[in-house]
Formats: C-alpha cells, sequence, structure tokens
DNA sequence: TTAAAATTGTGTCCTCGATACACATTACAC
DNA sequence: GTGTAATGTGTATCGAGGACACAATTTTAA
C-alpha cells in the first residue's frame, strides 16, 4: 500500500488524506460568427438545475495530471490536435456541493471547422462568452479567470491561430482579436503590430466568395504552431 | 459517503478515485547578503538522501487549497503576514516515489529581518538560489517555474517590496532588482522607471551607518503592499 | 588637513513601439 | 458605369526605455 515517508505526511493516516478529489476543467475556446464561444454542458446536478458547466472530469489514477485535459477534450470533441494551458487550480472546501473536490483549469483553443470535430452529446453546446452570467459550481470564476489569461497571452504569443482555419485574412484576424479582448482596434495600427512580429507568412492568395473586394490570405509561419501538447510539459521535460 | 453526480463521475467507483493526495509546495523566497534566498528542507527519503525538497504538506480535508500554503508558512517560518502567489499545479504519475500525489506551487517573499522569523527545524536553511543544482523530487522544476514567474511580475507589480524592510535606499532596491533578474541594471534609468511608477514615498531621511555618502530612504506607499491573502482569491471574492 | 576613493544624484539624446489619423484602390451590386 | 464597401498603405506624434557623463557628498587614509 501507498506510504508516504516526509515529515510532515508520515504522522497522518492514509483515510485522513486519500479523500480529495482531484478533477481538471477545460475552457474551451472557439471562434464562430465573429465571437468567442465556449463549450459547455447543461449541468445535472439538482443544485445547479438549469446552468451549464464547463467541461472536465476527475483525474485518473494512472493519468498524469496534463493528459487527463487533452483526455476530456478527446472524448467531447474529437479533437487531438488542440492547444492547451494550465490556468489555475482551484481548492475552495465547498466549490462542488457533493463533495471535496479540486480542481486545476486548463483553457484551449480549438479551429470550430475542424473536419474532425464532433460534438456528440446533446446537452454540449457553444455558448457566446459575453452572454455567460452564471455558471454552475464555481465555473463562472473559472471562466473569467482563463479568459483574462488569454486575453494577457494573446498579444506576445502566437496561439489564437489555433482558432483559425488554416488561411486567413487580416480582416479576419483583427475581428478575432477584437473579439478576444472586447475592444475596437485601428486597422492600419493592428496590421503594422502583427506585421512586425513576423508570424505571417503571405500565401499570394486571395479571399474568395466575399461580398466586396477580397482581402490577401496568410497563414502562421511554420514551426509556430503550438498544440497537442502543454508547452510547460514540453519546457519541464528540456529542463530535466 | 461521497458521491458525485455528473455524466463523466457517477459510473466509477469511489475507490479509484479518492487515492490521489494533494499537497501544496512553497517557494519561500528572502534576499539576505544581497543574494535572494529560497528556504529549504533537507529531505528523509531515502530516494533523495542528501537532497534539499522544498517546504510543503498535504493539504487537510477540511481545509481550503490557498489555506494550505498559509499554515505551511506559519508552521515553518512563524509569518503571517506572508505574499503568496499560485504558479503552478504539477501532477506526473510519478513525481513522487512514494505514491500519487499532485502539487500546487506557490512562491512567497519573505522580510527575512522580520523579528517574527523565527526557523526551530535544524533541517530547514536558506540557500543561494544561484548555487541549486539538484533538489528532491520535481522541485527543481518548481523552483525554476516559480523563479520565472516571480521575474515577471517583479517589474509590473510592486511585489518585491516585502523581500525587504520598511526603509531602504534605491541602491538596495536596485541591488534586489538585479539578484532577482539576473542581470545588471543602469543605475539611472532604474531610478527613473521605479520613480515613474509611483510606488515609492521618500521619507526625507538618510542612511545611516554607511561607508559611503548615505543615500535618502523611501517606503512602499501605503494600500500597494500586498500580503497575508493570495491575491487571487481576493479578485475571485470581488468577482461574485 | 587634505586628497583620494566610493557612492549618490541628476539630464539629454536616441531608438523603438504604439497611436492617431486620411486617402487612393479594388471588387461587387445595382 | 456609378455607388458602395471594403482593402491597402504612410506620416507625424507621443511615451517608455536605453545609452551615456559629470557634479556633489561622505568616509577613509595619508
Amino acid at each position: 500500500m501507498l506510504k508516504l515517508k516526509t515529515a510532515a505526511v508520515e504522522k497522518i493516516s492514509h483515510q485522513d488524506y486519500f479523500n480529495i478529489a482531484v478533477s481538471v476543467d477545460c475552457v474551451i475556446f472557439s471562434y464562430q460568427n465573429k465571437s468567442l464561444k465556449v463549450l459547455l454542458i447543461k449541468s445535472d446536478l439538482e443544485d445547479f438545475q438549469g446552468l451549464y458547466s464547463l467541461l472536465g472530469d476527475l483525474v485518473g489514477p494512472e493519468e498524469d495530471l496534463e493528459d487527463a485535459p487533452y483526455r476530456v477534450l478527446y472524448e467531447r470533441t474529437g479533437l487531438q490536435d488542440v492547444y492547451l494551458e494550465q490556468v489555475h487550480t482551484f481548492g475552495n472546501i465547498n466549490r462542488h456541493p457533493s463533495g471535496r473536490v479540486i480542481t486545476t483549469a486548463y483553457f484551449s483553443l480549438v479551429n470550430c471547422k475542424s473536419s474532425k470535430l464532433q460534438i456528440s452529446d446533446n446537452d454540449v453546446s457553444w455558448h457566446n462568452i459575453a452572454d455567460i452570467r452564471r455558471l454552475a459550481f464555481d465555473h463562472k470564476i473559472i471562466l473569467d479567470t482563463c479568459l483574462q489569461q488569454l486575453q494577457e497571452r494573446v498579444m506576445e504569443h502566437p496561439i489564437v491561430f489555433n482558432l483559425l482555419p488554416e488561411k486567413f485574412s487580416l480582416r479576419e484576424l483583427q475581428d478575432l482579436y477584437e473579439a478576444i479582448l472586447g475592444l475596437g482596434l485601428d486597422r492600419r495600427n493592428f496590421r503594422k503590430r502583427i506585421i512586425a512580429k513576423d508570424w505571417l507568412v503571405d500565401l499570394n492568395e486571395m479571399e474568395e466568395d466575399v461580398p466586396h473586394r477580397p482581402g490577401k490570405l496568410y497563414k502562421l509561419r511554420s514551426g509556430l504552431r503550438k498544440s497537442g501538447r502543454l508547452s510547460i510539459q514540453v519546457e519541464q521535460k528540456l529542463a530535466v
């Protein structure tokens, strides 16, 4: 049987301490119709009748913590190459009405146009970020925390491209940034800033089927896409 | 007994899931002799003979996650008004040789000149950050992650003052920043930047007992000191 | 007492990134 | 072919940050 031996631990009984469940919750962002969306599931707890909650699950006994959100993503959406980032761990005693559960929150960015995206559960659906007032558990706080972290990262790291198709125009990209940041941006200055970051490759192709003058298409420079693995996990493995 | 009811959970037995222990680990920084230090304890695990580890403990069944690091701090140092920040949660299966333990890492900033600071355990001692090569468990990675987060926060948020006495000169402050960031700074530019942030109050007092021209003394503007509570916790309570 | 050494305290120039802002061009719709 | 709506581009300005030099103050040592 498991036996912990550190000084602080040895005097405490097994029963006392192995009664906290560990879960992960995923804030799964996507981008549709010029709006930032999040994937939610109808709560089946009486306490939260009619409310939605984030997608999450308990961490398996033989599962690395950071594998759990990938599994949740895969089970719920069929997607494997997603961008995931750990944000914060929430562990107040009463955060879950059914018992003691601490949860580690991740946000992920998925391309809703991916051919592999498949949502089978009828209780699972996309919701406009701006429209969400309440969620089950402490999930509104988790959502807000993850959105804030996304906003902080988005100008420094080329991660939002996980929300877009392979090819996109600068206008589409700007619309996305505006949806995430919740503010309007000057077109000329935005273009300068983005171009200066050297993230993009000009494809020398044009938009098609748009009801106005078509814009040039770009893609993310190869080597910059981060997905399918937690960056911090990679960094750790390199550091060992 | 505890019964989880979400769809993903109900089919799984209690026994399977309540066997992950939850701990916290604290990277306790202080500043002495112009060096950034961290508080470590001699590991008593055979696997890590001769190595040091961070101070941590399991989270109690009736204890909020965020209370645990405050308790560890208090038990180990006697300090209550400390600055604490959650950094990351580490949960690889094999990170602890004795069993499955996930741990949430916090860093804290303590003033080593505080009259309340009291370290009773002979196995607990301060170590120069720069001298640390290996630690027990995955604690070196945790330390590096926390140091990196400290470095990222330090120019934007007035937190380093938790490492200094009430009154300090700009030279002392600059030495501290250099120790944290691991690089040298131009004195004139540093002073401009710090003064521009409007964090400091000129006390109209001078250093004493220094073997050179004394510098002016400053203190942190009142209202800016953050300690005794996790800032994220405070933000959450405001957000509810 | 005087001179040297060490450290404090201050200002200017330059660069770079970000912002405010206006006009010509292209393609579609009618 | 004319109007409409979007794309595509350049300049002037502002502010933060970095490079950089010299005068003033205090201790220490001769």
